[in-house]
DNA sequence: CTGTTAGCGCATTCAA
DNA sequence: TTGAATGCGCTAACAG
């Protein structure tokens, strides 16, 4: 009736790294480094006595507390915009699987566009992580930087900063194959259809295209610019010439979808009927029948090696600066 | 030349409380309290000293420490099977955001099928989370709450356990409403396909179609067993006969595209030829054009809204055990 | 309302 | 190698 404890259930305190050393038999300082990671001198005696008291007691460091002492939580940020956009399954699924199979755990943060992402950042324990995987678009390297305690920051949003590491995909490899690959089957004129062009990375798409296109004396009827999405694939498709059109270059796998449909809805058929069809980001949707959209895409598990490599490597991220390119490569489908 | 500080970029000490406390003239204890979230006593004048010293020393509360001394980090986990659905772009993209603008950060964890989850987590800052959102339903709730220091578990995977909070969807609504849609129009017989079966959500989707089936005096003609995915349901729609089927419904929307594709290819058309499809979650993608799969689903916005208001509701997690249930509709589209 | 004291749990000096 | 002592930065309890 008074039990003090009520009807919880028995909120014993979790063991500490006090009571694992008085167990068993030795300093606190000892018990610390028989269980560190790292090689620290201790009698081989001592380290097994601790090893055995931590073991009986359950003995779970705090990780907290560790952070607090040893500035190292074993924690990574990924900083994204969103993760709408089907690419993000494909990637985001794989990456989370390869970080924590190394121990580490992972923060997302959301970016998103409007954003006083610094502030948010900063107060909260995403600014301890042991490093920040940049995928977000909207900060540059220096105050991606200066948003975490330690400088760690992997720039994945193909950016090249000098003063950070990056793991970039090669996309003027996958793009040429693609502008070679409509030459040789005889076009002669083009559409682009765009995202968001205040991006680096597109405007580097952009440019990549438009080279690759000239080399091949492809005419670029236009560009036109969309987000991305389905929907303004959809919209901008209205505005294809299919009389002149030889071939659309879409750069995301979802506008080209939105292409199709749209052209598709004439002729029944997997495949616009008067132009050749281009996506972008080889998602795993184009392997679903209705949409076999020739794609330019990375080898996900490649790029997800390099990272994690990276993340993992003895040398601390923020004195490492390499840059690493992951080539990106044409995959014909029905369309193209 | 014999500058210690070599070229490091001056790795000035960020100012800690008592810098705030000592530039403000106050004692430390001050200085935390005018800085609280919470209400506590501190007189005007001091307040604004303080803020103001946190101000001009740019002053950021070091979360680790936060969380060492007071037992809360203003962090949340996500535990999930993994992120490759289809629906799960609908879902985490809106629950991120939604998160973030209470406050609180994200630490996703993905449980995968294999799993010594619980290992992993209690040693990471994931065993410190103020709440854990449980998607994934490879462990039941006793086991879920001992992953976590505080027994502060949000149960989202259909599981109702007495000493825990959940919100889950009423699917049997949106079920019978689809399965009368289908008598409605006059069909006889219906076919299943379903996902895994071990799953207690399943199962109980499962007994709905069952159950609604029988009341409308619709012939169970059988249930085949999928994954959800798109090749499961592609490969499954072979042993569908066409000549007896008057419906096919499955537990997930990418099923339903398989199927679409299997009997689309002979008949030119958004929709299967022979029968009625039905599909389930109400994903985005079934507003493409290529597969206007009749779904059900609820509103994600309202979903997510109760998962936040439980979350920063006034009752600490751990006391409160509210079931909450949110509603499915019936979404018609093309196939249905 | 205020300041002092004592921790949170761990890692790391330093002297032995 | 060991252990005592100190500190990471903050919050909570206590006495004033």
């Amino acid at each position: 009736m008074t039990d003090p404890t009520r009807d919880a259930p028995a909120p014993v305190p979790a063991p500490t790294l006090s009571d694992v050393a008085a167990l068993a038999g030795v300093s606190r300082a000892i018990a610390s480094r028989a269980l560190s990671a790292q090689p620290r001198p201790v009698s081989a005696d001592k380290r097994e006595r601790v090893l055995r008291a931590a073991e009986t007691l359950g003995f779970r460091p705090n990780s907290l507390a560790r952070g607090l002492a040893s500035k190292t939580v074993n924690l990574v940020a990924i900083l994204v915009n969103h993760i709408h956009d089907l690419s993000d399954l494909d990637l985001f699924d794989l990456l989370l699987a390869e970080i924590q199979a190394i121990g580490k755990q992972v923060i997302f943060i959301r970016v998103g566009a409007g954003g006083d992402a610094e502030s948010f950042l900063r107060d909260g324990v995403a600014y301890h992580v042991d490093a920040a995987l940049v995928f977000t678009d909207f900060a540059d390297a220096a105050s991606v930087r200066r948003m975490f305690r330690n400088n760690a920051v992997l720039m994945l949003n193909g950016h090249h900063d000098p003063g950070a590491p990056s793991v970039t995909m090669d996309e003027d490899q996958g793009i040429r194959e693609a502008v070679a690959d409509a030459a040789g089957k005889g076009v002669r004129s083009a559409l682009l259809l765009t995202g968001r062009t205040m991006s680096l990375v597109e405007q580097a798409r952009i440019a990549s295209y438009r080279a690759a296109l000239a080399r091949h004396g492809i005419d670029l009827l236009g560009e036109l610019a969309g987000d991305y999405s389905y929907a303004s694939g959809r919209a901008l498709a209205d505005r294809i010439d299919v009389e002149r059109t030889g071939a659309v270059f879409c750069t995301s796998d979802a506008m080209a979808m939105g292409v199709l449909d749209a052209h598709r809805a004439h002729f029944p058929q997997h495949r616009p009927a008067r132009f050749r069809l281009y996506g972008f980001d080889n998602v795993s949707l184009t392997q679903f029948d209705a949409y076999p959209i020739s794609s330019i895409g990375a080898d996900k598990r490649a790029y997800v090696a390099q990272i994690v490599r990276i993340l993992n490597g003895p040398a601390p991220l923020a004195q490492n600066s390499e840059q690493v390119l992951v080539p990106t490569r044409f995959v014909p489908r029905l369309t193209g």
